[in-house]
DNA sequence: CGTCCACGTCTAC
DNA sequence: TAGACCTGGACGG
């Protein structure tokens, strides 16, 4: 679900399946969820929602009804904003109350005869919501609603930290690229063929003489030349989130049906791509060359090899004395296993990790394709 | 059955 | 710069 596109989408959503429909009484949060209670209660009201990045603002409103008592009754209840950030799973269904979904963890009931519900629904509950909610002020303009102040955070910020990053990396700062997720970023840089592990200021650099020659640039003429060079790495920030939000002219929660999403990537998880960890543990997914900024260590066992040959055991002993043996932490038990799956395949000549290289036999012994978990070229063409 | 992986933040050594 | 926070689907034994 939850990049940009989506949040756009669920906001669209919201506002097709709630207009003209009347809500009443308590929002309802359920046990488990430790988020906040929203504390709203009206006998009427409306919602609606807007997006901004990867963030969803409902607005409840207050009805006025007629009469005295009625407009009386809704002035003595404010508007409220509930701004919702979706986490790994979140989205919006609206349903008969009941039928709730699994995971419905904020619901929002109609004065409908047979009730309906509006429910905010996260299988990992990893998303979360803030009443009397703003959008949250380390955000940057969304990508998509902000194109041109969101192009502006940017360049006129790139003497911050935030660039010393590799590119694929400095594309999942909120700050600057707010909307802009795991599989944007890959769709975005695989577009124009920059390598995910290049220095973010280096790239961007180059966009600010052309913004700065631009203004000096009166000529219409001239500027147009400037247009005609094509996208770069900040456009297709606007351009390739807006594509995903014309995919989903019918968002309907209900199909659970993806092929318009298989149909349209390029890159993340295709097959044939190759993908790494970044710096953060995160799966970046590219064609080609991974850049010079590329983690080293620990992600191709073919590397590791090699620094321990050429190095002797140099790197070895920097690395083992920082394994505390004391607690064993989740990540540990991840690493030695990484590490002993690193070991066990070694020898083997692709540089990607073990699941990964396993599948690809298959695939290449089978010739089918890998089913449902990664999206393949073929499968598009097929569906 | 167990392991790995997932469209994202957060906050605490 | 690790963990922590979670559930569930795919895959392997």
């Amino acid at each position: 679900m939850p990049e940009g596109p989506e949040l756009h989408l669920a906001s669209l959503f919201v506002n097709r399946v709630c207009k003209g429909v009347v809500f009443t009484g308590d929002v309802e949060k359920s046990e488990v969820s430790k988020c906040p209670e929203v504390p709203f209660a009206c006998e009427a009201y409306h919602i609606s929602a807007k997006s901004r990045g990867k963030e969803v603002m409902l607005t409840l409103t207050p009805i006025k009804c007629e009469g005295a008592a009625g407009r009386a009754k809704a002035g003595l209840v404010q508007p409220m904003n509930v701004v919702f950030r979706f986490g790994m799973s979140g989205y919006f269904r609206f349903t008969p109350a009941e039928e709730l979904p699994k995971h419905a963890h904020l619901r929002f009931y109609t004065n409908e005869k047979p009730r309906r519900a509006l429910s905010f629904v996260d299988a990992r509950r990893f998303g979360s919501w803030q009443p009397n909610g703003t959008w949250q002020p380390d955000r940057g303009p969304c990508t998509m609603s902000e194109y041109q102040s969101f192009r502006d955070n940017v360049l006129s910020h790139l003497s911050d930290r935030a660039f010393d990053k590799p590119i694929c990396e400095t594309l999942l700062n909120q700050k600057y690229f707010n909307g802009i997720g795991n599989y944007l970023r890959a769709e975005i840089l695989h577009r124009l063929d920059i390598p995910p592990f290049v220095n973010a200021r280096s790239v961007l650099e180059r966009l600010q003489s052309k913004e700065l020659s631009e203004l000096d640039n009166k000529s219409a003429s001239e500027k147009r030349e400037v247009k005609s060079e094509g996208p770069d790495l900040l456009s297709l920030c606007h351009t390739v989130p807006l594509e995903v939000v014309q995919l989903g002219k019918v968002y309907d929660p209900e199909k659970a049906d993806y092929s318009y999403f298989k149909g349209w990537v390029q890159c993340y998880s295709v097959d044939g791509m190759k993908s790494v960890r970044d710096h953060n543990g995160r799966t970046i997914w590219f064609k080609g060359d991974p850049g010079p900024l590329a983690p080293k260590d620990s992600k191709s066992p073919k590397g590791k090899k090699r620094i321990k040959k050429e190095g002797g055991d140099y790197t070895e002993n920097k690395k083992l004395p920082k394994k505390k043996q004391a607690r064993v932490t989740k990540k540990d038990v991840k690493q030695e296993k990484r590490v002993k799956k690193e070991k066990e395949t070694q020898d083997e000549m692709r540089p990607k990790r073990g699941r990964q290289r396993k599948q690809e036999v298959v695939q290449t012994q089978t010739g089918t394709r890998t089913l449902r978990r990664r999206v393949t070229r073929r499968s598009a063409r097929d569906s």
